[in-house]
DNA sequence: GGGAAATAGTTTCCGCGTAAACTATTTTCT
DNA sequence: AGAAAATAGTTTACGCGGAAACTATTTCCC
């Protein structure tokens, strides 16, 4: 019997295994980090998943953009609005290739370099030890295991 | 200049500092983790925040809706549709007690109880080391830091 | 060279999850 | 007691993200 005292007693919340389970521990770890993101950057009218677009043709100039969206698990049909909503803000150029006419190129705008600048701080490295609950040595170790859990490295293998 | 080499070449990926964001590495860590927790499951036709409030529900029978959302992040005008969806499936009953009718407590059919017997293992801690990339050691050591950086302890404080 | 297959991106349509407004009930305050 | 405020949950309307089908272009291969 896993089961714990009656708890109808409310805000007390036995999650049993499922405090075990990685699935659930990420997603509330991301809805939290989501959230804070969101009180910090709403004000400039970006999303994360936006921003991190934005971030990656910065250091990657001219990629093509399915290229952009496989390396940050968005699909498709995603990455296309997405694009489309910061080529409106005017921080993004689409170039198309002579060479091959499928595919896209993106390239930030001076805006899109301006807006980067402005806030790379801020929006990138907001999650710093001393607004969470881990010390530094944790922080960077909690850092390490999810890019060897997530495959990623330093660069793209 | 962070900028890396020309990158026109596609399929090597800068990252840069993105790589040690916890707001992008968790994003993606959660995407994998959603993407095998769909693999494994979509013959159930059940979503991981469905089988998480079943499984809640499981242990802390009688608990209220409200409660159980709040303890997992779910806002309250989704928590209704996600639990009609339980209701309809046939796992959940939903009783207004007499001294609260404002109030829904929740409980699991038995039909409800069956199905959390039968894929607990399969559900819960299908996020075993070995299908990992962490070893046994790391994969602890990643669930503890997961804890504390969500602020879930075993029990909810 | 020319049709078949592959590739890049887009469009359409749909469901999940949310905010805001709403209903019903209970608690608080005077 | 009775009005005002708080609380629990629902409804409505909307945006994000995705699957499937589609268009345009390039590559493969006979």
């Amino acid at each position: 019997m896993t089961q714990t005292a009656a708890a109808i007693d409310d805000d007390r919340i036995e999650l049993g295994e499922m405090a075990g389970s990685l699935g659930f521990l990420l997603r509330i770890a991301q809805v939290q980090v989501f959230e804070e993101f969101y009180e910090a950057l709403s004000a400039h009218d970006m999303k994360p998943g936006e921003f991190t677009v934005l971030w990656v043709i910065h250091l990657n100039p001219g990629l093509r953009q399915g290229t952009i969206a496989r390396a940050l698990h968005i699909k498709p049909a995603h990455m296309t609005k997405l694009v489309a909503r910061l080529v409106a803000a005017g921080y993004v150029s689409r170039i198309t290739p002579t060479d091959d006419r499928r595919s896209v190129r993106l390239m930030l705008t001076s805006s899109g370099k301006a807006f980067v600048q402005r806030n790379r701080d801020e929006l990138i490295n907001f999650h710093k030890a001393e607004r969470s609950r881990l010390d530094d040595d944790e922080f960077e170790q909690f850092a390490v295991l999810l890019r060897k859990f997530t495959g990623i490295t330093e660069a793209r293998p």
